[in-house]
DNA sequence: GATCCGTGGAG
DNA sequence: TCTCCAAGGAT
């Protein structure tokens, strides 16, 4: 148990935690938004909601949940979805190893529960891919348990209520947000109070637009009475992504098809196929980055000479007649990395373009391409290729 | 416990 | 353009 006292956190009188209680609950029945999964509670379709709105907005969950429920409508028929529907389904949502998550905890459910959800807190933060947040909001939303749903705006909206000046980002701080909340919750309609304080942390009291005045609980609001609204919540800044730059092939062969490449080893985009990729660690591409990308000193690598081009023939076992080409540089930001994607296109009269067995190399029709799964930067490359080919 | 894992929108 | 973010979890 954490003693709030400890951290400076002076809890209410019982009064006040059931005025605060009615407060909100009453703001949430008459200013509620009207969502899709909130058209019933069944454990399963507010699970799917739960896992999209992980880090996702509202405005882009929408369509994917729709889509998702009707192609796997039931836990057993996610569990039995094969990996190419399952990551199409989640094609352009990111953090994909939810998608992964949500079929192994499929599976654990036709194992362990013939195919239904289980319904104590206990059992089901135990499945793959739920943790702390999404247990209590399943919990509470679908069978009533008096379980906090800590998220960002959870955490957002009760260190203004109390002041509290714990860094939200900081992990180990989760768990004095999780003892305010488990006091304040209202045993009554403890699903409610979770979805009530998402709807006024994602707007009345979001991180960067607030709208102290609307606020229904301001009276209760610590930071809002002695107006320290804009020091809360303490959040320590992300560090920036790291660069990386890449050369991307595009080669086709006599039938004009396109060599693609399943990841199947990393743990960023696992899954997906796209264009061979190759590191380009080349003295030129070192002068690149300092000129136009400003690389930090931190990032600089040792130069490694060999031409891409040349790497690429011994790696995928080809011989390629390479293209001249003007394409533009691609570039793609992820949470942790920086892509800058030059692109190299050829011919090849060769076959068989690979024994490496590590390698799962497929050659595709550009018709073909909406049958594989492709991330943003796979995507992108692709674009840029059709926008040159129109100019020509 | 710090780092890794995507993407699109807002300012 | 750049920065920060949005209903976290696994390792």
């Amino acid at each position: 148990m954490v003693d709030l006292e400890e951290y400076g956190i002076n809890m209410w009188p019982e009064e006040k935690i059931i005025a605060f209680r009615k407060t909100l609950l009453q703001w949430y029945d008459e200013n509620k938004r009207d969502l899709p999964w909130r058209k019933n509670t069944l454990p399963y379709s507010v699970w799917v909601s739960e896992i999209m709105l992980q880090q996702t907005r509202v405005d882009t969950v929408i369509p994917y949940y729709r889509r998702f429920l009707e192609w796997f409508p039931t836990i057993t028929d996610l569990a039995e979805a094969p990996e190419q529907t399952l990551l199409k389904a989640w094609e352009g949502l990111g953090y994909y190893s939810r998608a992964r998550n949500m079929q192994a905890a499929a599976k654990q459910m036709v194992e362990l529960y013939n195919g239904e959800f289980p319904t104590t807190y206990e059992e089901i933060i135990q499945l793959k891919g739920i943790g702390p947040y999404t247990a209590g909001a399943i919990s509470s939303i679908s069978f009533n348990l008096p379980t906090p749903a800590v998220d960002g705006n959870l955490m957002r909206v009760i260190s203004r209520l109390f002041e509290i000046p714990y860094d939200i980002g900081q992990p180990s701080n989760r768990k004095i947000y999780q003892a305010v909340a488990e006091i304040l919750i209202d045993p009554d309609r403890p699903g409610d109070f979770n979805q009530a304080l998402m709807d006024l942390g994602s707007d009345i009291e979001s991180a960067f637009t607030p709208k102290p005045e609307l606020n229904p609980i301001k009276e209760f609001s610590s930071a809002y009475l002695n107006g320290t609204m804009d020091q809360y919540p303490v959040k320590k800044p992300k560090k920036k992504p790291r660069p990386i730059k890449y050369k991307a092939f595009v080669i086709q062969n006599k039938q004009g098809e396109y060599l693609l490449e399943k990841n199947n080893q990393a743990d960023l985009l696992s899954g997906f196929w796209h264009f061979p990729l190759i590191e380009d660690f080349t003295k030129e591409a070192k002068q690149i980055d300092l000129l136009e990308n400003e690389m930090q000193e931190e990032y600089q690598v040792p130069n490694q000479d060999i031409p891409l081009e040349i790497q690429f023939e011994t790696l995928y076992h080809c011989k390629v007649s390479w293209q001249e080409s003007t394409y533009k540089q691609v570039q793609h930001i992820f949470s942790h990395q920086k892509w800058f994607i030059t692109i190299q296109s050829g011919l090849t009269n060769d076959d068989i373009v690979s024994d490496d067995h590590k390698r799962e190399l497929k050659w595709v029709s550009s018709e073909e391409f909406s049958t594989y799964p492709f991330a943003k930067p796979q995507q992108k490359i692709w674009h840029e290729i059709q926008k040159a080919h129109k100019f020509l």
